[in-house]
DNA sequence: GCTCACATTTGAGCTAAATCAACTATTTAC
DNA sequence: GTAAATAGTTGATTTAGCTCAAATGTGAGC
C-alpha cells in the first residue's frame, strides 16, 4: 500500500525533476514541516507522500468542484489559487511558492473550493489527507502542525481582506512585493531581487486592480525609484520606502 | 482537573444566562459540533468546555496578540472580530452568530490576530486548545471535525476576499444580508426577518464601504422594495432580487 | 527569421464611491 | 427629564481607479 520512498540521499535531492527526493533531505522542510517531528516520524510522513511529474506552465492541479483527495506541498515552481464567483468571474485567492501548501479549502466538504494552476513548471508533493489525519493521530505535533498550517492560511487571508478593503492601489502593490520579498528570504533566497512568477493580469485580479492599474503603479513606483522593474525581474531598490508605501505612509 | 458540567437536561437549557447547559442537550450541537460524535465522546467533549459568565455589549472575548490558549463557540448573542492592520486602523473580520467558533487564527503562532467584542450580549463556550487536541488524538471525528471548522473559516474568507475585489457597495450589501439570512434559517429563525447585531459602521467596516455609502445602499434597497429597514431590523420582501443583486445581475 | 496571439504600457475621459458637510435620531449619563 | 455623545441619514463635491482606446513589446510555432 505504501510506496516507499525513503531513498537515500543524494547531491540533487532537491532538484526538480529528480525523484530521489524524500521529506528527510529536502532542503524545505523546515518551511513545510513541524520543526519538532523526530527523524522517524518524519520517515513516516515522507512514507505517505506521493511525488509525480512536475506540471508545466498552465496545468491545473485539481479543479473546483474536484472530489477532494490530497493537500500538496509545493516543491518547487509556483502556482495560483482562484474560485469562481457566484457570477462566473474568476478570483485569484493565492499564489503558492516552494514549501507552501495548497488545498486545505477543499477539507471542508470533501470538495475543492479553488482550482491551483502552475504560474511556471512546477513540481509538489501530494499528501493524502485521510493518511495524514491517521497520522496524525499518532503523532501529536503532526496534527499540531497542520492546526498550525490551517490557522496560518485563515490569518494571511484576513490581511488580503484588510487589504483590500483599507488599502490603496499603491499600497496593495507594495505588500504583495513584501510578502513575495520575505518568502523569498525565508528561503535563502535575495529579498531584493527576484522573479515575479504571475502576470499583471494575475497580480491586477488577485489584489482587486484592473491590469492598466496595476501597470502604472509598476512605472509609478519604478519612477519613485523604490523598485526597478524589467519585465517580471524586479529589484526593490529602496525596501524602507517601500515598506513605508505599503504602511500607508506613502504621501501623507 | 476537569469540571464536571455533565448536567441533567433542563427545558431551560438554552437559556443565555442559565449554566445548566451541556453540549449534549444544546439546541446549536448541530451546527458547532460534529453530527457524528458518539454521545459519550460527546460528554468528554463536554467534560473539557467551560462556561463563563455571559459578555456584555463591547466587551472583549479577547485581545490581539493576547496569549492563544481557547477557541470558542457563541452560544447566544453576536460577536465581531477585528484585526489591527499595520498602520493601525481597525479592520472588522467577521460576525459570528450562535453556533459559531471564533479564535482558530490563534492556533498558528499562539497568539491571537484578532480581537473579538460582544456586539450585544453574548455568551460562549470556552474550548481549550491543548485539551481539545489531547482529546482530538482519540476522537478521530473529533480531529476531523476541527480540520473542517478550520476549511470553511479558509473557504469564507476567500469569499470575502472575492466580494471585496469583484464586487460593487450594493452587491455587498446583498451579500452580507444573503449570509445572516442563512444563517439564521439554519438556526430555525426566520429568513426574511431579522435584527442585524451590528451598527453601520461594523458593516462597512466589514465591507469596505463608508458609513455614509452602507447606508445609501440600505435606502435605495429599500427604494426599490428588495428589504424593508427599520434601524437595526431587516425584512426581506423579495429574496429573488436580493440574490440577483448579490450575484451581479442588479442592473445589467 | 516571420507571423500571430497575447501581454503590457500609456493616454483620455468617466464613474462609483469617498470625502466633506450639515442635519436628525437615538442612546447614555446625570 | 435634560444634556451630551453617539449613530445614522442625506446632499454636494472630489477623486482614485475603471473603462475605452490605441500603440508597443514579447514569446511560441512554423
Amino acid at each position: 500500500m505504501t510506496v516507499n520512498q525513503n531513498i537515500v540521499k543524494t547531491q540533487d535531492a532537491n532538484c526538480p525533476h529528480d525523484k530521489r527526493v524524500s521529506c528527510g533531505n529536502c532542503r524545505l522542510n523546515t518551511i513545510c514541516l513541524p520543526i519538532s517531528l523526530h527523524i522517524e516520524d518524519i520517515d513516516r510522513l515522507n512514507g505517505i507522500i506521493q511525488r509525480g511529474k512536475p506540471l508545466q506552465k498552465g496545468d491545473y492541479l485539481y479543479r473546483a468542484n474536484d472530489h477532494f483527495h490530497s493537500v500538496y506541498a509545493i516543491r518547487s515552481g509556483a502556482v495560483k489559487a482562484l474560485t469562481l464567483s457566484d457570477n462566473g468571474e474568476e478570483q485569484v485567492t493565492g499564489f503558492y511558492l516552494p514549501g507552501e501548501v495548497v488545498g486545505m479549502d477543499g477539507i471542508a466538504d470533501n470538495h475543492y473550493t479553488n482550482s491551483v494552476i502552475a504560474l511556471e513548471t512546477a513540481s509538489v508533493c501530494e499528501i493524502p489527507f485521510n493518511r495524514m489525519e491517521e497520522l496524525s493521530l499518532q503523532i501529536p505535533n503532526l496534527q499540531r502542525h497542520f492546526f498550525q498550517l490551517m490557522s496560518r492560511e485563515i490569518t494571511q487571508d484576513q490581511q488580503i481582506i484588510t487589504l483590500l478593503s483599507k488599502s490603496s492601489a499603491e499600497e496593495r502593490i507594495a505588500a504583495l512585493l513584501l510578502s513575495i520579498s520575505s518568502r523569498n528570504s525565508r528561503r535563502q533566497l535575495s529579498a531584493n531581487a527576484f522573479r515575479l512568477p504571475m502576470s499583471r493580469t494575475d497580480i491586477g485580479n488577485y489584489l482587486g486592480l484592473t491590469i492598466e492599474t496595476v501597470s502604472r503603479i509598476f512605472t509609478r513606483l519604478q519612477k519613485q525609484n523604490v523598485i526597478s522593474v524589467d519585465k517580471k525581474e524586479v529589484l526593490i531598490t529602496d525596501m524602507e520606502l517601500l515598506r513605508n508605501i505599503a504602511n500607508g505612509d506613502g504621501h501623507c
